[in-house]
DNA sequence: GTACGGGGGTTAACACCGTTCACCAAGCAG
DNA sequence: CTGCTTGGTGAACGGTGTTAACCCCCGTAC
């Protein structure tokens, strides 16, 4: 039913080609390198031309994002494969050191996607993003598998009680796109505080070690963050 | 003794005014509108004067990092001074509150500063930059004054243990140019690695709010942060 | 088959940008 | 006063995003 005309299907290679000569120059050359100029003298066109693909700079740096976003998720769905399905710490070690290790290879699209102050290019995180239904979906695995480690529901702090519920109910939608129906008692609003708390942790060791701010050198950050992710685990009881 | 002729002090002027210049465009118009071309239009000069204080406009950018570093310090160490010098724990509080507070009112200096990709403007950290300074004094006065839980030097992992002592020395340099001299016991390497998670939760905190990159909508950002802290100060013993 | 409309491309142009160069005027040292 | 340094100017080069006018060819309708 794809009714593509050879006009169509121009176009969409085109697009596509338009989006990963953007991707290559941001990996290779930094964020500034992106340019409409720049991507249009790579395909052998001229710049005016992509306006037709896209309406300013600013909306193809969003489109980009996403792309990266999609990128990530399947680079770190392939990771979860290789994992047997019932080896949910497994599953979460695998999730936060792809993560990392993508980090660590793209800085710049980490930056964009991840640490760009509102209003520039990054669209706000929906978690409808692929990369966080992986974190998602992952999660939702543990909880309906283990045990974990959470306060109590009355030992979160009350004004984050609405906010945690609302989390519970779009991880629940996610969960349920996936085919994985949780019951509910396994996912209490402790265990969204807990992985609220498991999502700061994470993300701040990976992007002070992107960025370099770190207290002092750290000449084995490996180490480090492998140390890191073990008190992690065993803090939220991953580790029994 | 300050052998000011009227051509020195003009210039300090200038060089002052180019940088606040910059400054103001950066916070209310982001990073992208810090331009030669505009500093040199809001003084009423032309662009290539600038040439004649700054290399180029990337020199220019690090000496505003290093402006905001300083501000950002001279800011923490006012709302240390409303605090009694022997509740360290008071301390604490009132640097990492600072802290974010600071980040959500400048979201761009914070980018800039602490979320910059290697080789983009901001220089790597060295610890000596007035903000480094202000965070490694208070956390000495805490060991200086309190017994903080920590792991044992031998829990720490081995690979990160060189780092961690020569952290140390860096800090007791730094304490020691504050006038404060520390017995060498309260500071054993653990003391640094809980140190350093310390600063990978605040600073994760801290950027994911700036960022908008909580994996859900936080309408009580503060409470959140809030709680965080209180946990954080628990795990290291500030809260007996 | 042919007319036509629209979509993908072009060129030219405008307003910015960083940076360099030649030049100039004023301040200071001798 | 002379001359050198210093801080400024204007023009220019190559780069940028973006718009407007134009053009041609593909696909469709008749």
């Amino acid at each position: 039913m794809t009714e593509t005309t050879r006009r169509e299907r121009s176009r969409d290679e085109t697009h596509h080609e338009i989006r990963r000569v953007a991707r290559d120059l941001l990996t290779n050359q930094g964020r500034e390198a992106v340019t409409l100029r720049a991507i249009a003298r790579e395909m052998g066109i001229t710049a005016p031309a992509i306006y037709r693909y896209h309406a300013s700079l600013e909306d193809l740096i969003q489109q980009l994002c996403m792309d990266i976003c999609t990128d990530l998720a399947a680079e770190m769905a392939t990771d979860l494969q290789a994992i047997p399905e019932d080896d949910t710490p497994a599953q979460v070690f695998a999730v936060c050191r792809g993560f990392r290790a993508w980090a660590l290879r793209h800085p710049q699209e980490f930056s964009l996607v991840f640490a760009s102050p509102p209003g520039t290019g990054a669209p706000t995180h929906d978690l409808n993003d692929p990369f966080g239904r992986i974190f998602l979906t992952v999660a939702g695995r543990v909880l309906a598998t283990r045990q974990l480690a959470m306060p109590a529901d009355d030992k979160v702090p009350p004004e984050l009680r609405e906010d945690l519920a609302q989390f519970r109910v779009t991880l629940f939608d996610t969960l349920a796109e996936a085919g994985l129906d949780l019951p509910e008692h396994v996912f209490p609003i402790g265990a969204a505080y807990t992985m609220l708390r498991f999502w700061v942790r994470l993300y701040g060791q990976v992007a002070l070690e992107v960025f370099g701010r770190f207290p002092f050198a750290v000449s084995a950050p490996e180490p480090l963050f492998e140390s890191m992710l073990a008190e992690l685990a065993e803090e939220v009881g991953l580790i029994s």
